[in-house]
DNA sequence: AAAGCATGCTAAAACGTTTTAGTTGACGCT
DNA sequence: AGCGTCAACTAAAACGTTTTAGCATGCTTT
């Protein structure tokens, strides 16, 4: 434990400058093997760790990236952390925990003892709580020139390289399977509009309706980012319609699976009167058969860390907007295959 | 970004004693406020951010604590992540991370990784590929000092903290609970036995039965650790025992939701014809409808957390063996309510 | 007015490395 | 023998703090 270089160097009759050279393997030292042996061997026997905060209060700089979250409890904040501290282990790099809490204050103290740490770089994964103070967050990030990059928002693409999936593509790849399927009322319940994966998959919706020159009146479209009561309202809300939609499409899979009492209570059967496709691609989405949107979180967390070292590497790249790519995974919740988790009760 | 102490000094015409001592809020330091003010000034004009590698090369702490789990990506682990970072962020620790790939060699190194980073404590969060070395990993730690505390496993409890739930007694719930509502013929879909959970709801399942004087026939056990094809053989070979049995409880929820499709291919009904009852309360478990056993992870890890800043303010405690609080969550699959997920094709 | 005593500040050491610039001594060359 | 060269190692500075001991200064005491 209290093992230093210079207790080794008396171990092994040679100086502290000798034993970081030996064991740093340079090369300019000692071929005859003796010292090499000796150094070594004292090392080992004594246990010796070097002290990585004295190297890296030297070096000046930690090979510590910090990553700021708002909770492992979400499964895709979870996963892209799992995507990120990997790829880590690969570039030899720690990682830094630091939670948000949803609480901008609290972010905010959390990063600046980020900062203190000396952290090379930060990666932030959005919560939609913290969202509307990220600009100040990137603004402290910037004037200390410590590099960023945001997951799972685009709102400051300009300034800050972003990854996030393409979500716009995801909502038209969901709903031009929804057309092909032969649906014609099409209702979206949507995630809020704070957050841009939320905007872009409203947008994309309606892209694909409109491509396809159908219409889409407003009152199809309801839904706010918590899941809950207020999301089950929407729900009915749009299934409650005069014209009811055969089809729905779900920012997000969680939605839909809180949904399923309401549409059993309804006497709806999926995907017989109404079709469904979500967003996510969680576990339980399989489970439940539930045909949806993927996005491979894991492999944002990994394209989120290897574009934080290639930016820590040369500062001065233009920020960059990242879309990892999507795929529509078919179940039976569309009609398609057929059903056994879901089914008529 | 580069601006130390001894620039606030110079800018505040002071030494850097006095900085420290001003900024650290020492009460002997110049009660007439001018010199206070004056760094104070200076430090958030040119924004001072104390270097942590420096402070905590000198305190000989560092008040970071190591995290050692198999993937974020299971969400198990990641509640158990969730509770401990969250507690954390209450006594004002720093959490680095480290995985494990479930590979002891490269488990090994991260240890040795958190070590030279001079962590203060650390939590394992055990997998299975790890659980055999994981004595290795402890005699380390041991050897240097470093409080340990094991999340998830019991195997160690005589020589180390460890936090489980109390999985004996959740087991025990969940067979009560089908053997009050009538069920006679109940078997165990185990989840293998090497790790001290499994074991342990095995010994609390057989135990339940011999209570209410039930036979417990070796053939109604089955399963493996593995999520997938092994694990669904051994629910069809319980599914096809000579003498059906009525009911099935399970060491793990995500056994069950794999095995759904097949007990659809079986023409068998939840809960009419086979009642089923798991362990883990996922998300998805009330999604499913499925009565569950819930072990509450975040508050493993909150009280893993509590328990290793203890051990670290008295390394010399006994080793304790927590066990967690477990509660059955009643849900349809068992035949108490009326089904809406699960439910016959 | 001298001694004593707070008060307010600082000099310098310490933490454990790495690195730069040397120092030593052996050896080969003319 | 004198010179240069090279190999093998080391002394000391540096990183940015905190802390201990101590130094002025001015204010009470007698």
């Amino acid at each position: 434990m209290k093992v230093s270089s210079l207790d080794v160097a008396r171990a092994a009759g040679v100086s502290p400058a000798t034993v970081s050279l030996v064991l740093n393997g340079r090369t300019n030292v000692s071929l005859a093997t003796t010292t090499r042996q000796r150094v070594q061997e004292a090392a080992d026997r004594l246990g010796y760790r070097p002290n990585q905060l004295a190297r890296n209060l030297l070096r000046g700089c930690t090979g510590t990236l910090g990553l700021v979250l708002p909770s492992l409890a979400s499964s895709f904040v979870a996963q892209v952390a799992e995507g990120f501290q990997h790829e880590a282990g690969h570039t030899d790099c720690r990682v830094l925990l630091a939670h948000t809490r949803n609480d901008p204050a609290f972010e905010a103290g959390q990063i600046e003892l980020l900062l203190r740490h000396r952290v090379d770089g930060i990666v932030i994964v959005t919560g939609e709580a913290t969202l509307p103070t990220l600009g100040d967050r990137l603004a402290v990030l910037d004037r200390c020139r410590v590099p960023c990059v945001v997951v799972d928002d685009q709102t400051h693409a300009a300034q800050v390289d972003c990854v996030v999936s393409d979500d716009r593509h995801g909502a038209e790849l969901a709903v031009q399977h929804l057309i092909a399927g032969g649906h014609r009322r099409i209702a979206h319940l949507c995630a809020g509009k704070t957050t841009s994966s939320a905007r872009d998959r409203l947008a994309g919706f309606r892209n694909a309706l409109r491509s396809a020159g159908l219409p889409c009146p407003a009152e199809r479209i309801a839904g706010s980012s918590y899941i809950g009561a207020r999301n089950r309202e929407a729900l009915a809300r749009l299934l409650k319609l005069p014209s009811r939609p055969t089809a729905i499409f779900a920012a997000n899979d969680r939605h839909l699976a809180e949904g399923l009492p309401l549409l059993a209570e309804l006497g709806l059967r999926v995907p017989a009167d109404v079709a469904l496709v979500g967003y996510a691609n969680y576990d339980f989405s399989a489970y439940l058969g539930l045909t949806s949107v993927d996005q491979d979180p894991v492999a944002m967390g990994r394209i989120a860390m290897r574009r934080l070292v290639e930016r820590i590497a040369s500062p001065n790249l233009e920020p960059k907007l990242i879309q990892t790519p999507v795929k529509l995974v078919v179940r039976n919740s569309c009609g398609i295959s057929s059903p056994h988790q879901i089914s008529p009760p």
